[in-house]
DNA sequence: ACACGGACCTGAAGGC
DNA sequence: TGCCTTCAGGTCCGTG
């Protein structure tokens, strides 16, 4: 599953796209997502003009000419694919992204194509879900920040805001490890399994120290944190500049790939040495909330 | 309020 | 070949 900077990876493939076209056709295949699509979905969806294309932590958030606002998550293993065709500059139908391993399949679709959007510049935009752990929601205009699934969600982690001020404000007393606290979304919304394991190596911080180290005694933010927010800063931009990440499933709209996992120092590493200059440490590999976790023990203190 | 484990679902990979 | 276990970019929900 995509993280923050897969999703806005996705987000800047697909805005050109959607931005200023309508929904002509809402194919739904399956509704059992992760939680099952709102009645009438597709009813809802036809006819409507997409104004812009956001992102929010990992969802991608459209808003509709009226108003609605069709939020939607990727989950694990979710992905969009653009297909058809679009118009191009000089009114020509332009054949689109119909790229490498996908034009096989573009026929009846594949399995796990769960919904499929034609769209009124005749893109054909699929979203392809293996483990079904993603949704889509329709929202009512202006009812975004009160929705169950956003109204919880922290700062954004290249928020101004997301400073070592916000960490120590946040983790002051806990005793929840470091890697179980930047995971959580109500904290900062947007990190996931790589890039919190990618910013603790930056900061040179145990994942299994307690979330706690990043306040003083009297709330002010701890050498630690003054560290770990640029760290967390850092590797969100640099993902995202690269495209993100590609490991298993997880794909750019026009089906190449990012290039950040060439850039991990921890995440997947395990056994290889340790990338630091002048640490003599291998990667190690431990379970964590059910996950794992891949750090240097020796200079990750 | 906080912290943890299980659940959801499919498929790939590795061990025997 | 097959069967079984483990693991995978997430997060919701129930339990202490």
């Amino acid at each position: 599953m995509p993280e923050l900077p897969e999703v806005e990876t996705v987000r800047l493939g697909l805005a050109p796209i959607l931005e200023g076209a309508v929904f002509a056709r809402v194919e739904q295949r399956r509704a059992d997502l992760r939680f099952p699509l709102p009645e009438r979905f597709g009813t809802r969806l036809e006819g409507r003009r997409v104004e812009k294309l956001e992102r929010r932590a990992k969802y991608l958030v459209a808003t509709l000419d009226d108003g609605q606002l069709l939020a939607m998550h990727l989950g694990m293993s979710g992905r969009f694919l653009i297909g058809g065709l679009v118009k191009g500059a000089n009114g020509n139908a332009a054949e689109l992204h119909r790229l490498g391993e996908f034009i096989h399949e573009t026929g009846g679709g594949d399995k796990h194509d769960h919904i499929i959007f034609e769209m009124s510049n005749l893109a054909v935009i699929r979203y392809n879900d293996v483990r079904r752990f993603g949704y889509m929601a329709l929202i009512e205009a202006g009812g975004l920040d009160a929705h169950p699934h956003f109204r919880d969600l922290g700062i954004e982690p290249l928020d101004p805001g997301m400073d070592a001020a916000y960490l120590a404000s946040k983790a002051g007393g806990r005793i929840q490890s470091l890697k179980g606290f930047l995971l959580d979304q109500h904290v900062i919304a947007g990190l996931g399994n790589i890039y919190v394991c990618e910013a603790l190596f930056r900061a040179s911080l145990s994942p299994l120290k307690p979330a706690g180290i990043l306040a003083t005694k009297t709330g002010t933010p701890s050498a630690a944190a003054k560290r770990l927010t640029p760290a967390i800063r850092s590797v969100i931009e640099d993902a995202i500049a690269a495209g993100g990440s590609s490991l298993r499933d997880y794909r750019k709209t026009d089906g190449s790939l990012g290039y950040f996992q060439h850039s991990f120092a921890v995440y997947g590493r395990e056994g290889e040495p340790c990338q630091r200059a002048g640490c003599r440490g291998t990667v190690a590999r431990l379970p964590q909330n059910g996950r794992s976790t891949f750090y240097c023990d020796r200079c990750q203190k």
